[in-house]
DNA sequence: GCTAACACGTGACAC
DNA sequence: TGTGTCACGTGTTAG
Protein backbone atom coordinates (compact mmCIF):
# COMPACT_ATOMS: atom_id res chain seq x y z
CA UNK A 1 0.00 0.00 0.00
CA UNK A 2 1.53 3.42 -0.75
CA UNK A 3 1.73 5.89 1.79
CA UNK A 4 -0.51 9.02 1.33
CA UNK A 5 -0.15 10.03 4.72
CA UNK A 6 2.88 12.60 4.66
CA UNK A 7 5.23 12.29 7.64
CA UNK A 8 7.92 14.39 8.62
CA UNK A 9 10.83 13.20 6.84
CA UNK A 10 13.49 14.83 5.00
CA UNK A 11 13.60 14.16 1.56
CA UNK A 12 16.94 13.39 -0.40
CA UNK A 13 17.35 16.68 -1.65
CA UNK A 14 17.32 18.21 2.17
CA UNK A 15 13.72 19.20 0.78
CA UNK A 16 10.66 18.51 3.72
CA UNK A 17 8.02 16.17 2.57
CA UNK A 18 5.43 17.95 4.98
CA UNK A 19 2.29 19.58 4.38
CA UNK A 20 3.66 20.69 0.54
CA UNK A 21 4.22 16.65 0.60
CA UNK A 22 0.08 16.38 0.19
CA UNK A 23 0.15 18.02 -3.09
CA UNK A 24 3.02 16.19 -4.22
CA UNK A 25 0.96 12.94 -3.48
CA UNK A 26 -2.09 14.32 -5.17
CA UNK A 27 -0.14 15.20 -8.23
CA UNK A 28 1.57 11.63 -8.43
CA UNK A 29 -2.02 10.43 -8.37
CA UNK A 30 -3.44 12.45 -11.05
CA UNK A 31 -0.21 11.33 -13.21
CA UNK A 32 -1.04 7.43 -12.56
CA UNK A 33 -4.80 7.96 -13.42
CA UNK A 34 -3.67 9.84 -16.10
CA UNK A 35 -1.78 7.11 -17.17
CA UNK A 36 -3.86 4.43 -16.65
CA UNK A 37 -6.59 6.04 -18.78
CA UNK A 38 -4.19 6.43 -21.61
CA UNK A 39 -3.41 2.67 -20.99
CA UNK A 40 -7.20 2.04 -21.12
CA UNK A 41 -7.62 3.73 -24.68
CA UNK A 42 -4.82 2.00 -25.99
CA UNK A 43 -5.97 -1.47 -24.92
CA UNK A 44 -9.95 -0.83 -25.83
CA UNK A 45 -8.20 0.10 -29.21
CA UNK A 46 -6.41 -3.34 -29.12
CA UNK A 47 -9.46 -5.28 -28.48
CA UNK A 48 -11.43 -3.56 -31.33
CA UNK A 49 -9.06 -4.48 -33.31
CA UNK A 50 -8.85 -7.91 -31.89
CA UNK A 51 -12.36 -8.57 -33.23
CA UNK A 52 -11.53 -7.52 -36.31
CA UNK A 53 -8.69 -10.15 -36.91
CA UNK A 54 -10.47 -13.81 -38.01
CA UNK A 55 -8.41 -15.56 -35.49
CA UNK A 56 -10.56 -14.34 -32.46
CA UNK A 57 -9.77 -14.52 -28.78
CA UNK A 58 -6.90 -15.78 -27.47
CA UNK A 59 -3.54 -13.79 -28.97
CA UNK A 60 -1.14 -11.65 -27.21
CA UNK A 61 -0.99 -8.24 -28.08
CA UNK A 62 2.26 -8.84 -30.04
CA UNK A 63 0.95 -11.44 -32.42
CA UNK A 64 -2.39 -9.66 -32.78
CA UNK A 65 -0.69 -6.57 -34.09
CA UNK A 66 1.59 -8.64 -36.23
CA UNK A 67 -1.56 -10.25 -37.53
CA UNK A 68 -3.45 -7.03 -37.75
CA UNK A 69 -0.39 -5.99 -39.84
CA UNK A 70 -0.62 -8.95 -42.55
CA UNK A 71 -4.21 -8.08 -42.43
CA UNK A 72 -3.99 -4.86 -43.95
CA UNK A 73 -1.34 -5.59 -46.36
CA UNK A 74 -3.81 -8.61 -47.47
CA UNK A 75 -6.36 -6.41 -47.63
CA UNK A 76 -4.48 -3.45 -49.38
CA UNK A 77 -3.21 -6.18 -52.16
CA UNK A 78 -6.61 -7.68 -52.96
CA UNK A 79 -8.43 -4.32 -52.49
CA UNK A 80 -5.94 -3.26 -54.88
CA UNK A 81 -6.37 -6.09 -57.63
CA UNK A 82 -9.54 -6.28 -57.48
CA UNK A 83 -10.22 -2.46 -57.96
CA UNK A 84 -7.99 -2.63 -60.81
CA UNK A 85 -10.45 -5.16 -62.82
CA UNK A 86 -13.48 -3.56 -61.70
CA UNK A 87 -11.89 0.48 -62.90
CA UNK A 88 -12.26 2.13 -60.00
CA UNK A 89 -10.90 5.80 -60.12
CA UNK A 90 -7.93 5.96 -58.27
CA UNK A 91 -6.94 9.58 -56.86
CA UNK A 92 -4.52 10.20 -59.17
CA UNK A 93 -4.95 11.51 -62.99
CA UNK A 94 -4.16 9.01 -65.51
CA UNK A 95 -4.42 7.95 -69.49
CA UNK A 96 -3.89 4.77 -70.61
CA UNK A 97 -4.69 3.62 -74.10
CA UNK A 98 -3.48 0.15 -75.18
CA UNK A 99 -3.80 -2.10 -78.14
CA UNK A 100 -5.80 -5.15 -77.92
CA UNK A 101 -5.68 -6.75 -81.03
CA UNK A 102 -4.13 -6.10 -84.06
CA UNK A 103 -5.87 -7.38 -87.07
CA UNK A 104 -3.05 -8.57 -89.31
CA UNK A 105 -2.16 -5.60 -90.82
CA UNK A 106 -5.07 -4.20 -92.79
CA UNK A 107 -8.32 -3.99 -91.11
CA UNK A 108 -9.16 -2.93 -87.92
CA UNK A 109 -7.44 -2.42 -84.62
CA UNK A 110 -8.77 -2.62 -81.30
CA UNK A 111 -8.09 -0.66 -78.71
CA UNK A 112 -8.88 -0.19 -74.83
CA UNK A 113 -8.32 3.34 -73.83
CA UNK A 114 -8.88 4.84 -70.30
CA UNK A 115 -9.08 7.65 -68.45
CA UNK A 116 -9.14 8.88 -65.04
CA UNK A 117 -9.33 12.60 -63.45
CA UNK A 118 -11.56 14.63 -61.04
CA UNK A 119 -15.31 14.63 -62.10
CA UNK A 120 -16.68 18.18 -63.68
CA UNK A 121 -19.72 19.27 -65.27
CA UNK A 122 -19.01 19.00 -68.92
CA UNK A 123 -16.93 15.88 -68.74
CA UNK A 124 -18.93 13.34 -70.34
CA UNK A 125 -20.18 15.67 -73.11
CA UNK A 126 -16.17 16.96 -73.48
CA UNK A 127 -15.34 12.99 -73.87
CA UNK A 128 -17.90 12.02 -76.57
CA UNK A 129 -16.93 15.14 -77.75
CA UNK A 130 -13.16 13.85 -78.28
CA UNK A 131 -14.47 10.76 -79.26
CA UNK A 132 -16.93 11.73 -82.20
CA UNK A 133 -13.69 13.57 -83.69
CA UNK A 134 -11.52 10.87 -83.83
CA UNK A 135 -11.58 8.06 -86.36
CA UNK A 136 -12.97 5.23 -84.20
CA UNK A 137 -15.93 3.63 -82.78
CA UNK A 138 -16.75 2.65 -79.71
CA UNK A 139 -17.70 -0.87 -78.93
CA UNK A 140 -17.63 -0.63 -74.93
CA UNK A 141 -17.79 2.04 -72.77
CA UNK A 142 -17.84 1.94 -68.83
CA UNK A 143 -17.93 5.04 -66.62
CA UNK A 144 -17.37 4.59 -62.90
CA UNK A 145 -17.27 7.27 -59.97
CA UNK A 146 -16.10 7.04 -56.43
CA UNK A 147 -15.78 9.91 -54.00
CA UNK A 148 -15.96 12.58 -56.75
CA UNK A 149 -13.63 10.80 -58.56
CA UNK A 150 -14.35 9.53 -62.25
CA UNK A 151 -12.84 6.60 -64.66
CA UNK A 152 -14.01 5.65 -67.57
CA UNK A 153 -13.14 2.84 -69.60
CA UNK A 154 -13.28 2.33 -73.70
CA UNK A 155 -13.21 -0.36 -75.93
CA UNK A 156 -12.82 1.52 -79.48
CA UNK A 157 -12.49 0.05 -83.21
CA UNK A 158 -10.76 1.39 -86.27
CA UNK A 159 -11.96 1.79 -89.86
CA UNK A 160 -9.95 0.52 -92.40
CA UNK A 161 -6.75 2.54 -93.61
CA UNK A 162 -6.50 5.19 -90.82
CA UNK A 163 -4.80 3.34 -87.99
CA UNK A 164 -1.20 4.87 -88.44
CA UNK A 165 -1.00 6.59 -85.49
CA UNK A 166 -4.89 6.09 -83.72
CA UNK A 167 -3.14 5.18 -80.43
CA UNK A 168 -1.32 8.83 -79.71
CA UNK A 169 -4.03 10.53 -81.18
CA UNK A 170 -6.62 8.86 -78.80
CA UNK A 171 -3.94 9.06 -75.72
CA UNK A 172 -3.31 12.91 -76.85
CA UNK A 173 -7.17 13.82 -76.66
CA UNK A 174 -7.60 12.25 -73.33
CA UNK A 175 -4.68 14.38 -72.36
CA UNK A 176 -6.53 17.19 -73.77
CA UNK A 177 -9.34 16.74 -71.37
CA UNK A 178 -7.47 15.67 -68.30
CA UNK A 179 -5.44 18.50 -68.44
CA UNK A 180 -8.67 20.68 -69.21
CA UNK A 181 -10.22 19.46 -66.02
CA UNK A 182 -7.04 20.60 -63.79
CA UNK A 183 -7.31 24.12 -65.64
CA UNK A 184 -11.11 24.66 -64.87
CA UNK A 185 -10.41 23.35 -61.47
CA UNK A 186 -12.48 25.10 -59.17
CA UNK A 187 -14.90 22.18 -57.55
CA UNK A 188 -18.04 21.61 -59.02
CA UNK A 189 -20.34 19.17 -57.90
CA UNK A 190 -19.48 15.31 -58.39
CA UNK A 191 -21.36 13.21 -61.59
CA UNK A 192 -23.55 10.54 -60.08
CA UNK A 193 -24.30 11.61 -57.38
CA UNK A 194 -22.93 12.85 -54.04
CA UNK A 195 -24.49 16.01 -54.44
CA UNK A 196 -25.88 15.45 -50.98
CA UNK A 197 -22.99 15.32 -48.34
CA UNK A 198 -20.92 11.95 -48.00
CA UNK A 199 -21.73 10.50 -45.10
CA UNK A 200 -19.38 7.81 -45.76
CA UNK A 201 -15.71 8.52 -45.43
CA UNK A 202 -14.28 8.50 -49.30
CA UNK A 203 -12.02 5.24 -49.56
CA UNK A 204 -8.20 6.79 -49.82
CA UNK A 205 -6.89 4.99 -52.67
CA UNK A 206 -3.33 6.30 -52.18
CA UNK A 207 -3.54 3.63 -49.24
CA UNK A 208 -4.10 0.94 -52.05
CA UNK A 209 -0.63 1.56 -53.64
CA UNK A 210 2.41 0.44 -51.16
CA UNK B 1 23.21 2.16 -10.65
CA UNK B 2 21.64 -0.96 -9.36
CA UNK B 3 23.10 -3.44 -6.70
CA UNK B 4 24.53 -6.75 -8.96
CA UNK B 5 26.76 -7.13 -5.70
CA UNK B 6 25.45 -9.14 -2.92
CA UNK B 7 26.37 -8.55 0.92
CA UNK B 8 25.61 -10.17 3.60
CA UNK B 9 22.54 -8.85 4.56
CA UNK B 10 19.22 -10.64 6.89
CA UNK B 11 16.47 -10.23 4.44
CA UNK B 12 12.85 -9.17 6.01
CA UNK B 13 11.70 -12.65 6.21
CA UNK B 14 14.73 -13.91 7.90
CA UNK B 15 15.87 -15.41 3.99
CA UNK B 16 19.64 -14.62 3.77
CA UNK B 17 20.26 -12.19 1.25
CA UNK B 18 24.01 -13.81 0.10
CA UNK B 19 24.95 -15.75 -2.34
CA UNK B 20 21.26 -16.38 -2.91
CA UNK B 21 20.82 -12.71 -3.52
CA UNK B 22 23.16 -12.01 -6.31
CA UNK B 23 20.41 -14.93 -8.16
CA UNK B 24 17.95 -12.85 -7.22
CA UNK B 25 19.17 -10.15 -8.17
CA UNK B 26 20.07 -11.75 -11.23
CA UNK B 27 16.19 -12.88 -11.93
CA UNK B 28 14.95 -9.45 -11.61
CA UNK B 29 17.45 -8.28 -13.84
CA UNK B 30 16.69 -11.05 -16.91
CA UNK B 31 12.74 -9.97 -16.05
CA UNK B 32 12.86 -6.77 -16.42
CA UNK B 33 15.40 -7.23 -19.23
CA UNK B 34 12.85 -9.80 -21.10
CA UNK B 35 10.19 -7.03 -20.64
CA UNK B 36 12.12 -4.68 -22.21
CA UNK B 37 12.13 -6.84 -25.30
CA UNK B 38 7.97 -7.24 -24.99
CA UNK B 39 8.00 -3.86 -25.04
CA UNK B 40 10.31 -3.96 -28.24
CA UNK B 41 8.23 -6.44 -29.91
CA UNK B 42 5.06 -4.56 -29.67
CA UNK B 43 6.53 -0.65 -30.55
CA UNK B 44 8.29 -2.67 -33.35
CA UNK B 45 5.09 -3.69 -35.19
CA UNK B 46 3.49 -0.45 -33.82
CA UNK B 47 5.91 1.31 -36.04
CA UNK B 48 5.45 -0.97 -38.89
CA UNK B 49 1.46 0.08 -38.99
CA UNK B 50 2.46 3.35 -38.26
CA UNK B 51 4.20 2.79 -42.40
CA UNK B 52 0.70 1.30 -43.43
CA UNK B 53 -1.11 4.29 -42.54
CA UNK B 54 -1.44 7.22 -45.16
CA UNK B 55 -1.01 9.51 -42.01
CA UNK B 56 2.61 8.64 -42.34
CA UNK B 57 4.55 9.89 -38.91
CA UNK B 58 3.73 11.84 -35.87
CA UNK B 59 0.43 9.85 -34.04
CA UNK B 60 0.60 8.98 -30.94
CA UNK B 61 -0.23 5.30 -29.98
CA UNK B 62 -3.75 5.60 -29.43
CA UNK B 63 -4.54 7.08 -32.05
CA UNK B 64 -2.33 5.41 -34.80
CA UNK B 65 -4.38 2.36 -33.53
CA UNK B 66 -7.92 4.03 -34.36
CA UNK B 67 -6.32 5.34 -37.26
CA UNK B 68 -5.21 1.42 -38.36
CA UNK B 69 -9.20 0.32 -37.05
CA UNK B 70 -10.91 2.43 -39.59
CA UNK B 71 -8.24 1.44 -41.94
CA UNK B 72 -8.40 -2.22 -41.43
CA UNK B 73 -12.60 -1.61 -41.78
CA UNK B 74 -12.46 0.68 -44.96
CA UNK B 75 -10.43 -1.69 -46.37
CA UNK B 76 -13.09 -5.04 -45.56
CA UNK B 77 -15.56 -2.99 -47.57
CA UNK B 78 -13.84 -2.12 -50.21
CA UNK B 79 -12.65 -5.77 -50.64
CA UNK B 80 -15.83 -6.80 -50.42
CA UNK B 81 -17.55 -4.76 -52.71
CA UNK B 82 -14.53 -5.65 -55.24
CA UNK B 83 -15.18 -8.94 -55.27
CA UNK B 84 -18.37 -8.68 -57.92
CA UNK B 85 -18.16 -9.57 -61.09
CA UNK B 86 -17.92 -7.53 -64.42
CA UNK B 87 -20.81 -5.42 -65.02
CA UNK B 88 -21.49 -6.17 -68.78
CA UNK B 89 -25.25 -5.68 -70.00
CA UNK B 90 -26.83 -8.37 -70.43
CA UNK B 91 -30.01 -8.35 -73.26
CA UNK B 92 -32.17 -8.98 -70.74
CA UNK B 93 -33.80 -6.41 -68.63
CA UNK B 94 -32.90 -6.57 -64.85
CA UNK B 95 -33.50 -4.71 -61.40
CA UNK B 96 -31.33 -6.76 -58.60
CA UNK B 97 -31.27 -5.08 -55.40
CA UNK B 98 -28.93 -6.72 -53.02
CA UNK B 99 -27.84 -6.02 -49.20
CA UNK B 100 -24.08 -6.40 -49.06
CA UNK B 101 -23.55 -5.76 -45.10
CA UNK B 102 -26.14 -4.74 -42.31
CA UNK B 103 -24.04 -2.76 -39.75
CA UNK B 104 -25.45 -4.58 -36.92
CA UNK B 105 -28.65 -2.95 -35.96
CA UNK B 106 -28.18 0.83 -36.22
CA UNK B 107 -26.36 2.48 -38.56
CA UNK B 108 -25.96 2.24 -42.05
CA UNK B 109 -26.89 -0.29 -44.46
CA UNK B 110 -24.65 -1.08 -47.48
CA UNK B 111 -26.42 -1.64 -50.65
CA UNK B 112 -25.90 -2.69 -54.62
CA UNK B 113 -28.09 -2.14 -56.80
CA UNK B 114 -28.16 -3.16 -60.92
CA UNK B 115 -30.33 -1.79 -63.85
CA UNK B 116 -30.06 -3.19 -66.85
CA UNK B 117 -32.09 -2.20 -69.73
CA UNK B 118 -32.38 -0.72 -73.49
CA UNK B 119 -30.30 2.52 -73.84
CA UNK B 120 -32.53 5.63 -74.08
CA UNK B 121 -31.88 9.92 -73.82
CA UNK B 122 -33.11 10.22 -70.62
CA UNK B 123 -32.03 7.49 -68.80
CA UNK B 124 -29.57 8.65 -66.86
CA UNK B 125 -30.89 11.67 -65.74
CA UNK B 126 -33.81 9.50 -65.14
CA UNK B 127 -31.87 7.48 -62.55
CA UNK B 128 -30.07 10.57 -61.36
CA UNK B 129 -33.45 11.70 -60.18
CA UNK B 130 -34.34 8.55 -58.86
CA UNK B 131 -31.87 8.13 -56.78
CA UNK B 132 -31.99 11.56 -55.40
CA UNK B 133 -35.63 11.20 -54.79
CA UNK B 134 -34.46 8.37 -52.34
CA UNK B 135 -33.29 8.23 -48.80
CA UNK B 136 -29.60 7.16 -50.18
CA UNK B 137 -26.37 8.17 -50.82
CA UNK B 138 -23.92 6.80 -53.72
CA UNK B 139 -21.10 5.55 -52.92
CA UNK B 140 -19.68 4.06 -56.03
CA UNK B 141 -21.26 4.06 -59.21
CA UNK B 142 -20.58 2.11 -62.48
CA UNK B 143 -22.17 2.92 -66.21
CA UNK B 144 -21.55 -0.06 -68.83
CA UNK B 145 -22.84 -0.10 -72.43
CA UNK B 146 -22.60 -2.43 -75.08
CA UNK B 147 -24.09 -2.52 -77.93
CA UNK B 148 -27.11 0.09 -77.18
CA UNK B 149 -27.91 -1.64 -73.81
CA UNK B 150 -26.69 -0.53 -70.21
CA UNK B 151 -25.85 -1.67 -67.02
CA UNK B 152 -25.30 0.48 -63.71
CA UNK B 153 -24.36 -0.62 -60.91
CA UNK B 154 -24.70 1.39 -57.41
CA UNK B 155 -23.25 0.57 -54.28
CA UNK B 156 -25.35 2.42 -52.10
CA UNK B 157 -25.78 3.24 -48.53
CA UNK B 158 -28.68 4.27 -46.05
CA UNK B 159 -28.24 6.72 -43.72
CA UNK B 160 -29.43 6.05 -39.98
CA UNK B 161 -32.84 5.07 -39.32
CA UNK B 162 -34.51 4.96 -42.52
CA UNK B 163 -33.48 1.59 -42.86
CA UNK B 164 -37.25 -0.08 -43.03
CA UNK B 165 -38.19 -1.06 -46.41
CA UNK B 166 -35.30 0.51 -48.64
CA UNK B 167 -34.23 -2.33 -50.25
CA UNK B 168 -37.86 -2.68 -51.79
CA UNK B 169 -38.05 1.07 -52.48
CA UNK B 170 -34.41 0.93 -54.09
CA UNK B 171 -36.21 -1.67 -56.63
CA UNK B 172 -39.59 -0.10 -57.10
CA UNK B 173 -37.80 2.93 -58.34
CA UNK B 174 -35.28 0.73 -60.44
CA UNK B 175 -37.92 -1.08 -61.99
CA UNK B 176 -40.05 2.07 -62.74
CA UNK B 177 -37.06 3.17 -65.16
CA UNK B 178 -37.34 0.32 -67.03
CA UNK B 179 -40.71 -0.19 -67.79
CA UNK B 180 -40.21 3.48 -69.00
CA UNK B 181 -38.12 2.28 -71.32
CA UNK B 182 -40.03 -0.17 -72.41
CA UNK B 183 -43.09 2.55 -72.99
CA UNK B 184 -40.98 4.42 -75.06
CA UNK B 185 -40.17 2.46 -77.02
CA UNK B 186 -39.48 4.01 -80.36
CA UNK B 187 -35.82 3.69 -80.78
CA UNK B 188 -33.51 6.37 -80.11
CA UNK B 189 -29.60 6.91 -80.49
CA UNK B 190 -27.65 4.66 -77.93
CA UNK B 191 -25.93 6.74 -74.97
CA UNK B 192 -21.96 6.41 -76.10
CA UNK B 193 -21.87 7.08 -78.84
CA UNK B 194 -22.90 4.21 -81.65
CA UNK B 195 -24.27 7.53 -83.40
CA UNK B 196 -21.94 6.65 -86.22
CA UNK B 197 -23.29 3.80 -88.18
CA UNK B 198 -21.45 0.52 -86.19
CA UNK B 199 -18.82 -1.20 -88.30
CA UNK B 200 -18.63 -3.61 -86.11
CA UNK B 201 -21.27 -6.28 -85.45
CA UNK B 202 -22.32 -5.81 -82.08
CA UNK B 203 -20.73 -8.45 -79.61
CA UNK B 204 -24.20 -10.48 -78.45
CA UNK B 205 -23.87 -9.67 -74.81
CA UNK B 206 -25.60 -13.12 -74.20
CA UNK B 207 -22.35 -14.58 -74.85
CA UNK B 208 -20.58 -12.87 -72.20
CA UNK B 209 -22.77 -14.71 -69.90
CA UNK B 210 -21.03 -17.87 -69.80
C1' DG C 1 10.90 -22.90 -10.61
C1' DC C 2 10.83 -20.73 -15.19
C1' DT C 3 9.07 -18.22 -18.81
C1' DA C 4 5.72 -15.13 -20.88
C1' DA C 5 2.31 -11.78 -20.63
C1' DC C 6 -0.09 -8.14 -18.36
C1' DA C 7 -1.17 -3.85 -15.44
C1' DC C 8 0.63 -0.64 -12.55
C1' DG C 9 3.14 3.51 -10.80
C1' DT C 10 6.86 6.55 -11.66
C1' DG C 11 10.58 9.65 -13.76
C1' DA C 12 11.45 12.18 -17.87
C1' DC C 13 10.37 15.07 -21.49
C1' DA C 14 7.27 18.17 -24.48
C1' DC C 15 4.08 21.83 -25.46
C1' DT D 1 2.32 26.17 -15.10
C1' DG D 2 -0.19 21.29 -15.84
C1' DT D 3 -1.51 18.04 -19.14
C1' DG D 4 -0.31 14.26 -22.12
C1' DT D 5 2.78 10.66 -23.88
C1' DC D 6 6.45 7.48 -23.47
C1' DA D 7 9.84 3.95 -21.54
C1' DC D 8 11.19 1.69 -17.68
C1' DG D 9 11.26 -1.61 -13.74
C1' DT D 10 8.45 -4.20 -10.83
C1' DG D 11 4.58 -7.18 -8.81
C1' DT D 12 1.52 -10.66 -10.18
C1' DT D 13 -0.52 -14.44 -12.39
C1' DA D 14 -0.95 -18.49 -15.75
C1' DG D 15 0.96 -22.46 -18.25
Amino acid sequence: MPVNQSFALDGENGKKIGVSGAKTVAALKSHSEAERRRRDRINAHLETLRGLVPNKEKMDKATLLAEVISQVKQLKTTAKQASEGLHVPMDTDDVEVEMLENNAGHGSLLLRASICCEYRPELLSDLRQAIDDLPVHVMKCEISTLGGRVKSVFVLTTGEGNNGNVVSSVHAALCNIVEKVSASADYAQPLFFPRKRQRVSYVDSSCLSS
